[in-house]
DNA sequence: TCGATCATCCAAAGCGCTTTGGGGTGAGTC
DNA sequence: GACTCACCCCAAAGCGCTTTGGATGATCGA
């Protein structure tokens, strides 16, 4: 069932018809409910490659996911981010497009997505210190929104971040209270953006009390559960192991758990955790005293926010970029507790 | 750029610069040169929207993600499997769509995916035990794959699946060979296909040793962390706990050690564990000795075999039903011993 | 009563591409 | 020298929709 189909099974003209259908005024209220009844009926869809190609909308929204030997991005706070703009998208109408695209072909990538007219915005995941994809876009011309803060970008874009900073500042000086000094930092990937924050939130705590970290303590990688237990494992094996851990990710905050049992040691009394938690769908950090404590901020909320963020952009141009910063709790979990003097040295 | 700049801009019609851009034979080789270096000098890409139109192909895959109460499918394991797929997509010049639906607009969803034309074909996910989808799809005419197998349906379809029953009746006689005959049995929701055909193992190995499980000792639910946890701390503080888990991914599995490990008991010692592994890239269970004996079957692997059955389905239609059955492989690792007298009963 | 205004509707021109159905041109054939 | 026959190339017709620029009456004010 096509348009014209439609509009010759009612009598009426092509034009008469698309215009009932999308609302125009120019159409008798009669007409319109008419055609309406008669789309109903015969359950008519407009296809949308017409649509798009005579609008010069594609109603569908891209996220390119950068695949490097080091790096991938299809973890699962991406999942649930992907969870949380979907739903958006499918309320507002919107599709969503994914690609995935090897680290190298990615100016390319973004570049035919314009060209091809595959989609109306992009969503830029993962934004690392000095990334081209801000003043790439901006050049051509593509609507988007960074999950996340590209800091040295020049011109001005549009953002959802949580406040890395605050928060690993906040959990870092709850450690420093609970009288911790040697505190592991178990971070993402220095060269994204948001980890370069939580390390400064951390150093931020440590300074504003006259202290430094140990570099020896500080550690850098992609966040999966093998690097949390390797790291921990490592670290609890040398002369000075550090008596808590400040974790990037649950992932890796598992491994970290999984190596101090290993040793023998308890989370909570012995060794203090206190981990990022994104509070992915599938692991949750909850119950009435959660496992560990943590700094909390939904990455599915994240994704809503910043799907609507960019669906008002693409569908008011040139309202100016806009901002949201997202703060996380701090809660209060088992895996923290005092210093053992017993343990410390 | 356009087809119609290029064409003017070489003094040549659009449909040679067409066909010379598509390969086609009617055109001269050095004709052909000339077009592709200005193509590939001005950058040029066709519209896609526009080829679409012209020639009834989407060039996507469609992914419809259902989200019920209960259950979501934007988990770990599903990120993982779209990261196989869409390499294979991208690789093959195929875009990838990913609706979120509420499980009651399902229907809907897959018929407006037809009309609209914005795929050329989808996978279908988790199917379920009498599941609409192999019908609908079939009875609409799109070209799909399952993910998994939808045992009950009557039509022929293409499905790429791991041999579920075959491995979890592998991991249930390894349990039993070690004496352990207290063996619960952590699976995920039961009105899934996968999970029917994993318990179906798992009774055919006590079965076939005279044996029959203790029902009590079999529980059903969404795959997650929280889920494993509770359901192992549940079941170890009966009179009659289980010695041995067999769980069916790794999130809940690694609940159970968690729920093992806050009794005070120790995996591997006093209780077994065995786990389906899906090999996702951010929780291997990987090492010289993994942590979790288990079944192993990457998911990434499926994605990319399902992608690329899809994808020759669509491109040689009338090809009739594929079907591609995938082995797990049983790994031993520290999570697994034979029964204690002492902790036995 | 007559032009002006409004409310409805329509024909046709795109959107940017592919593809059908020829139409020249020069080499090969008898 | 006339006739095939490849070989290249082109004009134009779609693909299914939106949108421009009227056309047609009906209504209205003076």
């Amino acid at each position: 069932m096509k348009l014209k189909d439609l509009s010759e099974l009612l009598h009426l003209s092509q034009t008469t018809v698309s215009r009932a259908l999308n609302g125009y005024p120019e159409v008798a209220e009669a007409t319109r409910r008419r055609v309406l009844a008669a789309a109903e009926a015969h359950g008519y869809r407009p296809n949308m490659r017409a649509r798009s190609l005579a609008t010069g909308r594609a109603m569908a929204i891209g996220h390119v996911i950068p695949v490097t030997a080091r790096h991938e991005m299809v973890n699962p706070i991406f999942a649930d981010f992907l969870a949380g703009a979907g739903e958006v998208y499918s309320r507002r109408g919107y599709d969503m497009l994914i690609s995935i695209v090897p680290d190298e072909d990615q100016e390319q990538a973004y570049r035919e997505l314009r060209t091809k007219g595959s989609v109306d915005g992009l969503i830029v995941h993962a934004p690392k210190l000095g990334d081209p994809r801000v003043h790439l876009l901006t050049e051509i011309g593509m609507p988007f929104v960074v999950h996340g803060r590209a800091s040295d970008a020049v011109e001005p874009y549009s953002w959802v971040d949580m406040n890395n900073t605050h928060a690993f500042r906040r959990a870092t000086d709850l450690l420093l209270d609970l009288g911790h000094r040697r505190i592991a930092l178990v971070n993402g990937l220095e060269n994204m953006d948001f980890a370069i924050r939580r390390r400064a939130g951390f150093e931020e705590a440590f300074a504003a009390r006259g202290l430094t970290p140990d570099p020896a303590l500080m550690t850098s990688e992609e966040m999966t559960e093998v690097y949390g237990h390797d790291t921990a494992r490592t670290l609890l094996a040398t002369a000075a192991p550090p008596t808590a851990f400040l974790v990037s990710s649950i992932l890796p905050a598992i491994g970290v758990r999984r190596a101090i049992e290993e040793v023998g040691l308890r989370m909570g009394r012995d060794v203090s955790v206190i981990t990022h938690d994104d509070d992915l769908s599938y692991l949750k950090n909850r119950g009435d005293v959660p496992v560990f404590t943590a700094t909390r901020s939904s990455v599915r909320a994240a994704g809503q926010r910043a799907a609507e963020m960019l669906l008002d952009l693409v569908e008011s141009p040139g309202s100016g970029p806009r901002e949201q910063l997202l703060e996380a709790d701090l809660i209060l979990g088992q895996s923290t507790g005092p210093l053992l003097q017993s343990v410390s040295r």
